[in-house]
DNA sequence: GAGGTTTTAGACTATGGGACGAAAACCTAT
DNA sequence: ATAGGTTTTCGTCCCATAGTCTAAAACCTC
């Protein structure tokens, strides 16, 4: 999945695995793996057509080219079309929350208006650009990088530009509502 | 997954997939799936001896009786079943803290001293029975049942007896960093 | 400059949750 | 029965996270 003019978009591929062939290699034919900045495991599942799927689910940046078709999420598909990519989108909803995933679908360098953006996009709801500049540097998932973006034709402050200090999934340990004591 | 005298312990089976069977079948034939109060899928991987395995991942209340041997987490095992008790662990303590999974771990009534019991066995680390109360009543998970438990032996006082409210699996919101803003 | 726009920063508040200590309710032993 | 030990429960204090709101900063065009 990736974000492309404040959008949700899926790219679904398929590929059946070779004899003897591993996972990671039958990955690497049905997609260029390298272009993505993240990829997990969804679900195996049985699909209507009989075939058994383990289904991998990967993001990448807006501007990322591959081959296929990127459809927005919510757009008519197949019904095992979609409920694959609502799983997915689930998915991408509760880790942006928790974890520094965001990473996966901003550009290197970005300001808070634009990776605010990106996550009303994957989220679907709005988002306070102020929370979530405070809340992701607390974390120490993104932090500060040299120099600003001038405003555009309209006028306004220049934004100050950011990065995510990681490029790997890492998960916020403040949801662990019972810590050892000391 | 169980807990048993303190200490959590993992009971694997291990099933081949009849041609045309849907994984649930398959499940059926490999476990008592009825007596297990929660299952899900964890992953699927090739084991080191080539074969595609779709590992589920089940937790059983204490007295619970399934053919096979339980084994003490931790305990020595081949490599492919270590793996895989670890991810499940992982897994169990990860949503022990943002969700209701306790329900399937615990007996219908108990006392907080025995769901601490319980907790302190599945996280690996100690937990304040003061905290867990609050946390899992505020949260709703846990309510007060009828009644009191006697005190053993050494005397105390008798302690409250409760049930988890729901039986099903229930996440907590709370881990919800970047709400929808009114 | 005047007025509009966007970004940034700060103050206030609500809430979840950890630490600690005291009180309650029971036991056994003397 | 009275004292001392145990277990459970309750209440208070405090801190960190994060949502809301408002004002200030920095830029634009007219």
């Amino acid at each position: 999945m990736r974000v492309h003019d404040g959008r949700l978009e899926a790219l679904l591929r398929r590929v059946a695995r070779l004899p003897g062939e591993s996972l990671a290699r039958a990955l690497e034919r049905a997609i260029e793996v390298g272009a993505l900045e993240h990829l997990e495991q969804l679900e195996t599942r049985i699909l209507r057509d009989g075939t058994l799927a383990t289904v991998y689910f990967g993001l990448a940046r807006p501007g990322t080219k591959l081959d296929g078709e990127w459809r927005a999420v919510g757009s008519r598909t197949p019904a095992d079309e979609r409920e694959l990519v609502a799983a997915a989108q689930s998915r991408l909803r509760a880790k942006l929350s928790y974890t520094n995933l965001g990473f996966a679908l901003a550009p290197e360098v970005f300001t808070i208006s634009e990776l605010r953006e990106l996550y009303v996009a994957a989220l679907g709801h709005d988002v306070s650009a102020t929370n979530l500049q405070r809340v992701l540097l607390r974390r120490g998932a993104v932090e500060r990088v040299e120099g600003h973006r001038a405003p555009g034709r309209t006028g306004g402050r220049p934004a100050a530009l950011f990065r995510f200090a990681a490029q790997r999934l890492e998960v916020t340990d403040e949801f662990a509502a019972l810590r050892p004591p000391r």
